[in-house]
RNA sequence: GCCGGAUUAGCUCAGCGGUAGAGCAACGGUUUCGUAAACCGUAGGUCGCGGGUUCGAAUCCCGCAUCCGGCUCCA
């Protein structure tokens, strides 16, 4: 499980519900093009021949029709390009394309100015509908995606053209000589692409099929003007700054250092005060709640996930095992199996149950070297990971008390978290275990509370763990990358394959049913996600340095050093600044260091027995009684005040 | 893992075929000062690693490592 937040510097665009695109992923994305997008109210496409049905912000068509043009430079550039799909994004547009040339970014200014010249000779898009027959006749004549006839077929287009529904309308769209096999929408004309820019290159695989042919992606962007464009670089720098690999580097959170291993990071003391913090939050969560603490093994017997179906379902991603006296164990990638035995251990009866358990259980998975990422995506993490063994009568009430948790964590932070229901998709044969009447039942807790709470929500089919439907939470990094964090899971398999039982209040033996959940999801994740959402600036409680006491001039060293001690008693983290710098100069290092509250010493208030107290956020605050501050900070810390 | 890019002092970066540079930080000294930078000085780098080309490589070429952006994966 893996988690995200909202952290979005106000002027990214706020993610947005992909619903459309997770009710059904099996559609062969191109073609057209939909997915998510940016601002405001989708304009209606303008009137022409058979209206297009694709809906689409005027964002988004000004940014597929861009992607049209980089089409249109990149066949003029290089003829012989196949290709594939080129739809708008989140962040502007792409297009997929096969060619001999292997494009680089200097390549850029060169396919710009060709992409300039197109806009320049405003050619007008024009759509056509036409007959299967009549698309295929041109695809053959490699004519898709391309300005004239060529010897080889258009074979993307062919096999896109063929993925479409039977009875579907088949539309061309033509600027220019380039004509695509594309369901729209598009923009009136090229001139109407006020400003835009190629970002960046990567490879994909056709259809996003790891098996299918890998592609040339070549990535860009468009606004309605210069002035966008550029207040949309600058917004992406003005995000980069709050992003935690380079905060925890700064401010000494966290290392992730080659001598230890990718993806493995160390935190420093600061960054584990966070973590602590973090972690002693949920643990009163869990006292509220009703969980019991358990604690499980670093390693365990490889049969243990035999059981389960974890291996060797993800044995790609689990180490190596390892042979202890010819018993081979794994290093654990999940702890349910561990808690599972924790029920296990006593005879259960109805009247125990639920019993909740819970563990901060790290776990470690071979994740991808491409797909490390600071701390969000790590090789070794710890789960805030917990399971409710319940009668299934219960099932209802406990989801909706995983829920809540959630909520109630997720406020404390102020995160905006998107919610999926993730499903499986049947087509995938062999990826789920369990009966189709447990994958029914357990889908239908879900969307009951789902829909009792009218909590807003996409569907990812084909998203469910190999053992039952759940409910996910993601979060958004500083680039608005989405990430799983908080999870609840429904299993009634599970229980079945380790054979779990309670005796119900008919004398007789039941299966108990699961519910795997986590808040977090991985705690390391979390608090990068944590990072780049406060953008480095932590609410007291959560800050590694809470206060910063520095002294006009060494006078005041004796009544700062008291009140040091005042801080500790309170268990207050705080440091003495009484060096020789003057005050501007300590105010400027507590600051850049984000040090919450800056307390000022001077003859005046060492005198009075008052504080000068400094802000992060607010600046110079005035002076008051020590005592005063001190209640003050001690109640923001309790109530872990945002 | 795949495609592309990057890697120069602790940090941010300049240098791009001819003896390694700046600012900040660090360290030493001077300055006792009221809300975001006092002054002077010192030290600090086998230019990611390994090979190659060259009279000569931080600069060009080839491998490898790590990081960054995507892709794929994500119990």
């Amino acid at each position: 499980m893996h988690l995200r937040s909202d952290l979005n510097p106000p002027s990214v665009p706020p993610p947005h519900s992909t619903a459309r695109l997770d009710e059904r992923p099996g559609l062969p994305l191109c073609y057209a093009v939909l997915m998510s997008q940016p601002n405001s109210n989708p304009d209606p496409a303008p009137p022409s021949g058979e209206a297009p049905k694709v809906v689409m912000t005027s964002l988004e068509r000004l940014r597929h029709s861009t992607a049209h043009v980089l089409a249109t430079a990149v066949t003029t550039l290089w003829p012989d390009a196949q290709l594939a799909a080129g739809p708008p994004v989140e962040q502007g547009f792409y297009y997929d394309m096969q060619l001999a040339h292997r494009i680089t970014p200097e390549d850029f200014p060169k396919i710009e100015a060709e992409m300039a010249k197109v806009i320049a000779a405003k050619q007008p898009f024009v759509r056509k509908v036409v007959s299967r027959d009549e698309a295929m006749a041109l695809g053959n004549a490699g004519r898709l995606g391309s300005q004239t006839d060529r010897a080889e077929a258009s074979k993307f287009k062919l096999d896109i053209l063929n993925r479409i529904a039977p009875d579907a309308v088949i539309s061309l769209y033509q600027n220019g000589e380039f004509i695509d096999l594309c369901e729209g929408v598009h923009v009136s004309d090229t001139s109407k692409i006020g400003a835009f820019k190629l970002t960046h290159l990567s490879s994909s695989y056709y259809l996003g099929d790891e098996k299918n042919p890998q592609l040339q992606r070549v990535y860009g962007t468009a606004f309605a003007s210069k002035k966008q464009l550029d207040e949309h670089f600058a917004a992406l720098e003005e995000a980069k700054r709050r992003d935690h690999r380079k905060l925890g580097a700064e401010l000494h959170l966290f290392q992730v250092d080659a001598r230890v291993g990718s993806g493995l990071p160390v935190l420093l003391p600061k960054g584990a005060i966070i973590r602590r913090e973090l972690e002693r939050m949920i643990e009163e969560k869990l006292f509220d709640f009703g969980y019991h603490p358990v604690y499980s093994p670093h390693i365990g017997s490889v049969d243990l996930y035999r059981t389960s179906g974890h291996y060797p379902f993800y044995a790609e991603s689990m180490y190596d095992t390892l042979k202890i006296e010819e018993r081979e164990f794994l290093l654990k990638p999940m702890n349910c199996p561990m808690h599972i035995q924790a029920y296990a251990s006593e005879l259960r009866s109805y009247r125990d149950l639920p019993q909740r358990y819970a563990e901060f259980g790290t776990v470690y998975r071979k994740e991808q070297s491409g797909e490390l990422n600071g701390l969000v995506r790590v090789r070794g993490f710890t789960q805030d990971d917990g399971h409710i063994f319940c009668t299934p009568e219960q099932l209802e009430d406990e989801f909706r008390g995983c829920l809540r948790m959630i909520q109630e964590v997720m406020n404390l932070f102020g995160f905006n978290t998107k919610c999926r229901i993730s499903l499986r998709d049947k087509v995938k044969e062999g990826k789920y275990v369990g009966s189709d009447e447990d994958w029914a039942r357990a889908e239908s807790v879900i969307r009951k509370v789902v829909e009792d709470l009218k909590l807003e929500h996409t569907v990812g089919l084909g998203e469910a763990a190999f053992y039952g439907p759940k409910l996910d939470f993601m979060a958004y990094d500083c680039l608005n990358r989405s990430w799983q964090i908080a999870t609840i899971q429904v299993d009634f398999g599970l229980p079945q394959r380790f054979e779990l039982e309670y005796t119900g209040s008919d004398g007789a033996k039941h299966t108990p049913v699961m519910i795997h959940r986590a808040v977090f999801g991985s705690i390391e994740r979390f608090m990068g996600l944590v990072i780049e959402h406060f953008a480095g600036s932590f609410p007291v409680w959560l800050a590694p340095e809470q206060v910063r006491v520095m002294t006009i001039t060494e006078e005041q060293i004796p009544y700062a050093e008291a009140l040091m001690a005042e801080l500790k008693k309170l268990r207050v983290r705080a440091k003495l600044e009484s060096g020789r710098d003057k005050i501007g100069a300590k105010i400027r290092d507590a600051q850049l260091d984000k040090v919450p509250y800056m307390v000022v010493i001077g003859a005046k208030e060492a005198e009075a027995d008052k504080v000068a107290l400094r802000s992060r956020k607010a600046g110079d605050e005035g002076t008051l009684p020590r005592t005063d501050f001190l209640a003050r900070l001690a109640e923001e810390i309790r109530t872990r005040a945002l």
